[in-house]
DNA sequence: CCTCGTCGGTTACCAGAAGTGACTTGATGG
DNA sequence: CCATCAAGTCACTTCTGGTAACCGACGAGG
């Protein structure tokens, strides 16, 4: 059998990588990690989201078994998002990249602000 | 002070996660994880990836510190990428994101079979 | 009765980001 | 002497993501 393989472009380790990869999912995985949580919750909570991006982004979600979705018949009606067993397994490998964002952020900061100064200079 | 938000768009970890959760960034530093490479073997080595969004993701990574960019005065001249000390400690949250990618790529392909049988049913 | 607001979307439209392919410079191999 | 490789850049095209309008069901308020 051949070992997956994530820089082959037709692996499917890659297109699934190409999937999770990405801002919105990172964000809205991390929340979901909260526990159940509705879709203008979200909406509210992620600054800067659009409603096509993240009704986008939870189908994307939920058809890779890492999301369920959940319609509750109240009125007006209410639809529940929260982490698949699977989802979480996840999203305990996501929390770590955000926790190194909020601690290495500095770091960051001034190794652009010196790039900047040596590279425009 | 306040305390970091990501999910702030205008919170410094908020833009940093966008620029790192990216498909090409976290391809990237798994590969550069291996020792210092160059920009054609990284070209060669990740299908699908252009010059210019290797060139760009580069001077990126270079900018927030995470890469060390060496030119070696060979003929033609080789230009080597390292990950700096900054750098090998988020590659170290980000290799087991592919390590999931790889472990659970089948349970991920079974659910999106069972999602589009019973969602398009 | 009529309109407004909420909830969870979908759709058309457009700007900007990403991808494509040619071109650069200089030594080297055929 | 033409082709090639190195590491890009640049103009052009494609495609993704953001904007905003609209939908249907219902409840509140004038």
């Amino acid at each position: 059998m051949d070992a997956p393989n994530p820089y082959a472009a037709t692996c499917p380790t890659r297109q699934l990588l190409d999937r999770i990869a990405d801002k919105w999912t990172v964000l809205l995985l991390s929340l979901l990690n909260d526990g159940p949580i509705r879709f203008n919750q979200l909406r509210r909570l992620i600054e800067g989201i659009s409603q096509k991006m993240l009704s986008q982004t939870l189908r994307k979600l939920e058809r890779d078994g890492l999301v369920a979705r959940k319609v509750i018949p109240t009125v007006p009606v209410t639809v529940e998002y929260s982490l698949t067993p699977l989802g979480e397994t996840l999203t305990r490998t996501i929390d770590p990249l955000i926790h190194w964002a909020e601690t290495h952020m500095s770091a960051v900061n001034d190794a652009q602000k010196l790039y900047d100064r040596t590279a425009r200079g």
